[in-house]
RNA sequence: GGGCCGUUAGCUCAGCUGGUAGAGCAGCUGACUCUUAAUCAGCGGGUCGCAGGUUCGAAUCCUGCACGGCUCACCA
């Protein structure tokens, strides 16, 4: 322990005086019965002369979060899982046990047992007739008023927050339904969830730099996964016509308000099926979703309301950026493009590729605009190495990303099953890579020798949990729906 | 990595143009058997993020560093 402040001395004070009188505040084993809201609602409807009459006797475990002291007697709360409720020390009820009410703090687990009544003002409360401690706490909790607010702390000392915080428990319960609700749906849709490495040889499936590692029995790096997608498309081979694979992957990218480095994906695979079947699909999952944790799909977010109600506007990339005041003659022209885009103040590095400089300009002038749910289809095949491409326009791909309340929610398409072309394509990337391009996708030989047997035309779509999670919750920074982001270490 | 902002008691925050570091809550002692931001009386609690510099004197001004937030760049 770094720092004995008065405060924490005073409470390993009380720690010992309780221990010297022959109680452990840690052993102590206790099995409530009931829970603090579950009271409060099943007891809402009975008035205090029945609660007199016909007494209603109840035990809880949880933690003290305020008290109010009398002398005599105290009022006081404790929480629990549900919620919080108050309750009532006496001294003519507690009898010897009242004296240890002097050696209770706030923060304290404590198990007691008691019967419910009505205060003058109409609250329901436990009179406690026994107690014991469960676990004593020796820091000081924040402030009951305000709260721990410091969003360093909040983060780092999570456990802090969730005590302090109601609504940030309840984030994560959400999340907790949001997950569940993704996998019910895919069960329910004949899919069957899988796992993937995590530690791969050769990183793949997604445009991105790859964490490091290495393993010192086999004496090889391995990296860890960008994204499952390869993996998953060798089950397809495998036989498997529906997969999913919901769990994280890492990016060796920057951190922000939409970025973590480990974040949660769904991503899922169904054989005989394109990415227009991806596409309804994909709004009946989200809705389920919505429908589930909110009951609406009329979702607020920030300032706006997110109506989830389909079908959602599906878009041409280029008719987009047509849509956006982007002259037409620069789609298909690298330089026209490159030179209007530096005009338009959009940074373009040199050597950018064609397709690369109008997702640049996309990312810019479209992506932010896109409140409402909508899909961009379409993309250039340069980027996207393993779609399929558009049998009337080669130059294009059968891929779609999903846009809501400016960001990505999803991407998917039609996978590219055949081996030569695949490994055309991975050629391009190793050649981009050479270049300079560190985020181009490595050469995967297995994977093509998979293909080479044979992969059935397929759909496959990756959705960012987290970014979901944040569009239902109501919440701006990826941070806050992630229960322990990664910050520098402390010092 | 760049720009802007922040870091003062356990928590939430004041602290002006440089002059002995403050409040509320929490805590301790006492009073109080229906309070709920309980009340009343009294008391304690600080490496002002860290390191330099300017100055008779720095929480305050300057420089550097650390950590965090927002934002820009890349990704989902």
């Amino acid at each position: 322990m770094e720092e004995i402040n008065e405060l924490i001395e005073q409470r390993i004070k009380k720690l010992k005086e309780l221990r010297k009188m022959g109680i452990e505040p840690f052993d102590g084993h206790f099995d409530a019965l009931d829970h603090a809201v579950n009271l409060l609602n099943k007891y809402a409807p009975v008035s205090r002369e029945n609660l007199e009459s016909d007494p209603v006797s109840c035990s809880l475990a949880g933690r003290i979060i305020s008290m109010r002291d009398f002398g005599k007697a105290a009022f006081a709360h404790i929480q629990d899982v549900t919620g919080k409720i108050q309750i009532y020390f006496k001294k003519n009820i507690l009898g010897d046990k009242f004296p240890l009410l002097k050696k209770l703090d706030i923060g304290d687990i404590i198990g007691l047992k008691g019967r419910l009544f009505r205060t003058k003002t109409n609250e329901l409360t436990v009179e406690v007739d026994d107690f014991v401690f469960l676990a004593k706490s020796l820091r000081p909790l924040p402030e009951k008023w305000h709260g721990l607010r410091d969003i360093e702390t909040r983060y780092r000392q999570r456990y802090v927050d969730l005590i302090v915080n109601p609504e940030v428990r309840e984030t994560f319960i959400k999340k907790s339904i949001i997950i569940k609700a993704t996998r019910d749906f895919l069960e329910s849709k004949g899919f069957i969830e899988v796992e993937t490495p995590m530690m791969h040889p050769v990183p793949g499936g997604a445009t991105a730099r790859p964490f490091k590692t290495h393993h010192n029995a086999l004496g090889i790096d391995l990296y860890l996964r960008i994204a499952p997608e390869l993996y998953l498309k060798r089950l397809l081979v495998g036989g498997y016509e529906r997969v999913y694979e919901l769990n994280r992957n890492f990016r060796n990218e920057g951190i922000s308000t939409k970025h973590n480095p480990e974040f949660t994906m769904l991503e899922f695979y169904i054989a005989y099926r394109d990415y227009r079947f991806l596409m309804s699909f994909t709004e009946e999952l989200i809705t389920y979703v919505s429908e589930k944790l909110l009951g609406t799909l009329k979702i607020p977010y920030g300032d706006a309301v997110i109506d989830l109600t389909p079908p959602w506007p599906r878009i041409k990339m280029f008719d987009a950026l047509i849509d956006r005041g982007i002259p037409e003659d620069i789609l298909y022209d690298a330089g026209r493009a490159l030179t209007w885009a530096r005009a338009n103040d959009i940074e373009i590095k040199e050597g950018t590729s064609p397709g690369k400089i109008l997702d640049q300009i996309f990312k810019e002038k479209v992506e932010p605009q896109i409140i409402q749910p909508t899909f961009i289809i379409d993309y250039p095949v340069e980027l996207s190495p393993l779609a399929k491409r558009k049998p009337d326009n080669p130059e294009l791909t059968e891929r779609f990303e999903l846009f809501i309340a400016s960001r990505e929610i999803a991407n998917a398409f039609s996978e590219l099953n055949d081996p030569i072309e695949q490994t055309q394509r991975f050629l391009e990337q190793v050649e981009a890579k050479e270049k300079g391009d560190e985020e181009a996708h490595y050469m995967d030989e297995d994977f093509v020798r998979a293909l080479e047997y044979g992969m059935p035309p397929a759909a496959g779509e990756g959705i960012g949990m987290d970014r979901l999670v944040m569009l239902l919750t109501d919440y701006q920074s990826i941070r806050d729906v992630i229960l322990f982001p990664q910050l520098k270490p402390e010092q």
